[in-house]
DNA sequence: GTCTATAATGAATGATCGTTCATTTTCTTG
DNA sequence: CAAGAAAATGAACGATCATTCATTATAGAC
């Protein structure tokens, strides 16, 4: 008793600070969809958690910090999924490509609120280094892996003009577009129709695959 | 003599103010690309063009303002670059594609100043309705100018699976998406290779033309 | 139940920043 | 050159906001 209950204790007490920090930052992509990132202010983030002002300096440090993990979160959270598809030893090279497609425009990735996160930090990344850097270790992980499908593609179909790192660079171009487009004109374009100019691009380089 | 003075006179006096909006609203985007958009200050953008503090009040009224037309400064100069294209008659289908491809990865659109600032508003935009529509308005513009070109592509060349409209999303998406990686990860892609990617996409959806 | 450690609170503080406007400088007119 | 108008200046003001920390609340140990 005395031992499960000290378990339990401390096991609540080890995920209530972990909980407060994943509450506090889904809070920050909450006000940075709805307030943009400029005009996100401390006040907003603890108000939209339900907690008191200093909450956050108390578990991030500063507001820096927060945004910080908040972006790292989003990105961390991306590539996990990818990972899974990428690891998946039960996919052919063709159906893991389709599975980061249809991965790349399902409804947990396009939801606005974190498109909206991506490009308000993407918008700041230029004049702060760390936020590129993290953007840049996620990128770097995705064109190699994607790299390496696209080129054995190409030994697969002979397909003799494709450059496998060119096309790892116009796929995650054009999807960074489309989730642009989802987010600044989400009446002009659907997910479904992202979806279909994404296959089109494949099918256009890899005609005998897709 | 009198009427010529006067003449020059007033002239000067209509351009000085013209180039007073000028001179700030190019320190605005170079403040943008150097700080950010979020950490620019009347100060620093005063500073930048070597004027006084108050300076941007008497010329914008407000901060926000001059935001605005800064944003809307950088878009129209892209749209009539654009409008010159469109606009000549000396010019077949295909070159027309051509020379929009070669605009948008030309020294003058890539520099690094200027998309820091697309990418800026873009990442303000969910929560500023200015803003997107700014972006908006442009966007359809390029988007329907486009499709005919590729449309007219289409009947020349019985490209039957070929939808225009699909083929100008997916154009736009990577041209935006390309510009995404030359802004933060410019060792790794460079204007030509950018370039390359887009005619790689153009001659996989018509092969004939490109 | 008491004691201690940890978590949370929010009023107070100080720094930053946009805006204002009285004053100065520059230009135009006669 | 003088007088008046327009443009520019920057010190001062007030609002906003991140951060601090004394105080309160909560949970675990004995």
């Amino acid at each position: 008793m005395q031992t499960t209950a000290t378990k339990t204790a401390v096991a609540t007490r080890t995920v209530s600070k972990q909980a407060r920090r994943s509450q506090l930052i889904e809070a920050t992509i909450a006000c940075i969809a709805r307030k943009g990132l400029s005009s996100t202010t401390m006040a907003d983030v603890t108000q939209q958690a339900g907690l008191s002002l200093g909450i956050v300096n108390l578990h991030f440090v500063s507001k820096e910090k927060l945004l910080i993990e908040t972006l790292q979160h989003v990105a961390d959270e991306y590539q996990q999924g990818l990972e899974k598809i990428y690891n998946n030893k039960r996919l052919s090279v063709v159906e893991k490509i389709k599975a980061q497609a249809d991965y790349d425009f399902s409804k947990k990735i396009i939801k606005r609120d974190k498109l909206a996160v991506w490009f308000a930090f993407w918008g700041e990344a230029k004049a702060r280094p760390t936020y590129s850097e993290i953007c840049a270790r996620y990128d770097a992980l995705v064109a190699s892996h994607l790299s390496t499908l696209f080129g054995q593609l190409k030994s697969a179909g002979n397909y003799v003009d494709v450059n496998p790192s060119r096309v790892s660079v116009g796929y995650t171009a054009l999807t960074d577009g489309l989730w642009l487009d989802l987010l600044i004109s989400p009446r002009r374009l659907s997910a479904a129709e992202a979806r279909v100019v994404v296959d089109d691009f494949l099918s256009s380089q890899f005609p005998q695959h897709f």
